[in-house]
DNA sequence: GCAGAGCGGAACGATCCGTTCCACTGTTAG
DNA sequence: CTAACAGTGGAACGGATCGTTCCGCTCTGC
């Protein structure tokens, strides 16, 4: 045999493998709390401590990559979302898919632990650029509020994020329910009074970014 | 002058008066952080550690006591929307009071913290009830979407409970805003399809209550 | 005046956590 | 075949945090 015969086991290919698995245990771990200590990790991945520091810096960079990946995840649905015809779906599909991909926990339950870098910031723009496209083609499709802004999204975001069950699927189950109570809130079938208040305005959920105390 | 002249202003009368503002204090930091480290309750209060412990036996004490206070008030609000006579409006009004008053975060994000009295259990048992009458209510008055069950509270509690910005004035707008779009995807004037998924089931979120580890 | 309730805050001990360090193991280049 | 070494597990360390205790002071009510 030149090369390795079935699954190339060798100390390399462990190593790669290693990479995927702490990152998933990383993601399930800070998921579950943002504030979990770095070892929690390793004992969820099933590795050493070592096994981390050897490709992250700190605590922080696991962090930053973690988000990351979160950020770009809602990128891509964001523009999955948009290749879809419909106004109204896209709205909707793009939501269901940030609540399923978990995505929102991991950007903003994880901002101000970490220095974020040029190219996150970029990114988060062009996020709230796609967003904001949506927005716009779920009110020219007419089914949307007219007086429900851009930075709703973000509350409704929240909002399905904060429902949270042990069971990681019936916590998927629960958000679609807690979705479709507020897409159902935020179409125009519902004919109630104006939403109150001043809408959330541009910025105004900047402050979690800035790095704590 | 034989008794003091304005406000009594003696030692019992100051002691009296730190047994508010340390409950307040209490409340605002807790409510911010539940995790907050008691030096910070003393700070905010304007008192030293040693106002707080003559007080209460320890943390566990004051976190138990602030979540009892919550409790009680939520019961005040549920018996004061019980008493309006329109099925809807006390629905609503029942979720308003409660999002103002911010309940939810005291009880809810609290749990775990302590160990519960026996009274407290009452107390939650009959919170459970006069919530099931309003929801019974709502159903009655035809404006509340039937597949709409008791438990969907909790989810739309916590929704609300999820925003938060640095201003309370400002959070209690937005928590508004939010509990309005709810309220506008729970009424029957949204046509949208069935909610998704089996409903939240009865005991399904006892797990927050259960002490952590 | 004086006993003591009430208080401020330093000090203590326990815990937790991020990071470093070292010994060990299997792999791979030569 | 073997010497170097990438990769790893996990103990150990140092700093930070936090709940609680304790001591000395003040001011009041008798």
């Amino acid at each position: 045999m030149s090369t390795s015969p079935r699954p190339p086991a060798g100390r390399r290919a462990q190593a790669a493998r290693n990479d995927e698995v702490i990152l998933q245990a990383a993601r399930a771990v800070f998921l579950d709390d943002p504030k979990a200590p770095i070892a929690a990790v390793a004992d969820r991945a099933g590795v050493g401590i070592s096994a981390l520091y050897r490709r992250y810096a700190g605590k922080e960079a696991l962090l930053r990559q973690l988000c990351h990946d979160g950020l770009r995840r809602y990128l891509a649905v964001a523009e999955e979302a948009l290749a879809e015809p419909d106004d109204w779906a896209a709205f909707a599909g793009f939501l269901a898919g940030v609540v399923d991909a978990d995505v929102h926990s991991l950007t903003v339950h994880l901002a101000g632990t970490f220095t974020p870098t040029e190219e996150m910031g970029r990114d988060a723009l062009r996020a709230s650029e796609l967003a904001a496209a949506l927005v716009e083609r779920a009110h020219a499709s007419g089914r949307l509020r007219a007086d429900v802004v851009v930075q709703d999204l973000g509350l409704v975001l929240e909002a399905c994020a904060a429902v949270r069950v042990p069971d990681p699927e019936r916590t998927r189950q629960l958000r679609r329910r807690q979705l479709a109570v507020l897409l159902g809130g935020l179409s125009t079938a519902a004919d109630s009074d104006p939403l109150p208040g001043p809408p959330p305005a541009a910025g105004e959920f900047d402050w979690r970014w800035r790095l704590r105390e």
